[in-house]
DNA sequence: CCGTTTCAATACGTTTGTGTATCCAATACA
DNA sequence: TGTATTGGATACACAAACGTATTGAAACGG
């Protein structure tokens, strides 16, 4: 139908895409609005119709790459709870195949969380994801204990957060140094053993 | 004795420790060279007879930083190797007590590593550091294994690299939500867990 | 078909930041 | 005491980035 407003939605989808690589290249402030629009093969003169300044631009690109990975988990959901392994593959499954590229998204960001540290409306926005996303992990868990009869003796709220400060901090440390440690190693080697503490009474 | 030089390296040392600041503040992009030589309450005449460029002021502050960082920790260790607590307090609070400021230092400390992740020569100096680091904290653990029979089943560099993962993980998140996440409890919940499963044979 | 509207391009002015070149004061040294 | 040196301030030139104002073209409505 309406084709021009499917050209702009269109266009803003090509500059958050471009603003999406550029940060992940440059970071967000050494990115500037020129290079974005290059990118995406734009002029600024498209970027200011689409928004009115580059922090704009942020909230807008962290809202669009958050609801796209929440996306992404709910399409896992199902696959992961029913399927075949354990609890913890089905966790580290979704962390690891939550976002297409782990190293673009961990620059993002880890970008975003560094802003928010530092911005207390962006800091209520990451809050926010990260909420979501914790409560998927928790579904997720609460689930297959469910069907496999696991009682863990912890809140599953603390657990996913052990998972995810483990799973977070592990990624630098594979992204720095990948031959040293191998994306995945320390949570496959020390969270079972955790899992196996928690879930025996 | 020499004036000038004193007077030099001290003007030098107030520039790096306005950066600091400032840098925690804005980031590294965000801040300029002006701010920071406002902070340090010189011009930047100061600083361009003192650094050739911000790229250069950079690289000497994370050694400065990280040098006081290690020093801070050598002067801790004896303290922890021998007094009272389990070896999970001794490690913690080296993780705790080495930067002054917990804050500034996870501000800093994740800026220069998102800056490694786009940078070689940034990444050789950040693993450098970061496994001297370890180290130290490996020989912590092995000097509280000897002294108090404890005996790992698991390289001991693995399991400090699984606190350190789990420590940034979690910091991040109390920094984020400080009341949701107290500092250090998750790693106080978790870590016995860990510590228990591989200490024993 | 012709006016209208809309979106993106172009052109422009302003601000901000970097780095250099010059100047000034204070200390060192003969 | 006079001269040389050194460190930091001031002034300046230049580049990059932002945001605005204007223009042009393409789709839509009457």
């Amino acid at each position: 139908m309406e084709t021009p407003k499917r050209r702009r939605s269109a266009t803003r989808a090509r500059l958050l895409e471009g603003a999406l690589e550029v940060f992940a290249e440059r970071g967000f402030h050494g990115a500037s609005v020129e290079d974005i629009c290059e990118r995406a093969g734009f002029t600024r003169g498209a970027f200011y119709s689409n928004f009115g300044s580059k922090d704009e631009l942020v909230l807008a690109l962290f809202e669009a790459t958050t609801d796209r990975l929440l996306e992404q988990i709910a399409a896992l959901l199902p696959e992961l709870a029913n399927q075949p392994g354990t609890l913890l593959d089905a966790v580290l499954g979704l962390l690891d195949d939550a976002a297409p590229d782990q190293r673009q998204w961990h620059l993002i960001s880890t970008e975003f969380t560094l802003h928010a540290l530092r911005s207390p409306e962006a800091a209520d926005a990451l809050i926010r994801q990260r909420t979501v996303f914790r409560q998927r992990l928790t579904d997720l868990v609460d689930e297959i204990c469910r069907t496999s009869g696991l009682r863990l003796n912890v809140p599953v709220d603390q657990f996913v957060r052990v998972v995810i400060a483990l799973h977070e901090g592990a990624r630098t440390q594979s992204l720095l140094e990948p031959s040293a440690v191998p994306a995945g190693s320390l949570e496959h080697t020390f969270l079972p053993m955790v899992l196996d503490a928690v879930s025996r009474p």
